[in-house]
DNA sequence: TATTAAATGTTATAATATAACAGTTTTATA
DNA sequence: TATAAAACTGTTATATTATAACATTTAATA
């Protein structure tokens, strides 16, 4: 799973002609082998197993990379990143996050809600980018 | 409309036994008076221009005081506050966020989108809260 | 009025994130 | 292939957002 994430990667940097460096193939790893969404900090100190000393720059500027071109999302109600499940490039995330045991399962919508898509419209707004984080409880919490 | 919603909290604080003490009613002004979503420093200053010299923990407390009881969203991906337009209580929050003029539009979905909550209850998962936030550009800028 | 609960004031600090600039590596091009 | 330009990293410093902890005050209620 893990390995697909890092092996799309790959090619997507080949084929878009942009570097895989160190750094950044640490933090992808780093973040696509974790089960839980994590912390800039977390992600920090991960890296710092890897190589010597790192400064936040270091992580934030991997994980901002990684980011635009859709490969990991962070989650903004809990500021920390994941990789995407789908392994694909997507215009927006949704989780459902259990503020129990902190489990995040990403849902695979890659286009808005027909009801936010038609308030959208009337507004006459123009979407980029989404996020939805639906909160609750987990099926093995309740 | 800021005064209504400001009638509505006082309302809400007699009924509920809930104290409506200085920096929360200051604070409920600010924001409803403003525009555009605060971030809690501006919030803070503004503070500052009616009471003598508050402190961060003054403007959080009264921030999250308002935000449990459903008066106030916190835009979680600009870390801001605004006013609930709708001046009532709900569990979720969707915003239209222009990333040219910063301008922010509550839409007032009451419940989660059919194709959320089926796959959250395929997910057997139980929603308690929820943020969607829309990026783009809005009509003005476009 | 004594007791408790709720809220505030204050100090300090934690957690998250970025600006700025020097140096290095890679890529493109003359 | 030398050179310039672009992309990226390393490093220092600092900005921004948020909370812990504890003393004090205010309000509700026994």
């Amino acid at each position: 799973m893990a390995q697909d994430i890092i092996k799309k990667a790959i090619e997507y940097c080949e084929k878009n002609k942009h570097r895989l460096t160190e750094p950044r193939l640490l933090v992808l790893k780093i973040i696509t082998s974790s089960k839980k969404p994590l912390g800039a900090y977390e992600i920090l100190e991960k890296l710092g197993q890897k190589i010597k000393d790192p400064k936040p720059p270091t992580a934030y500027r991997a994980i901002e990379f990684w980011q635009n071109i859709g490969f990991i999302h962070r989650i903004e109600s809990i500021s920390a990143y994941v990789a995407c499940e789908a392994g694909h490039q997507h215009k927006g995330s949704q989780f459902m996050i259990c503020d129990d045991c902190g489990d995040v399962t990403e849902t695979h919508l890659c286009h808005l809600p027909k009801p936010l898509k038609d308030s959208a419209i009337q507004n006459t707004f123009t979407p980029s980018r989404w996020n939805f984080e639906i909160h609750g409880e987990c099926a093995k919490c309740a």
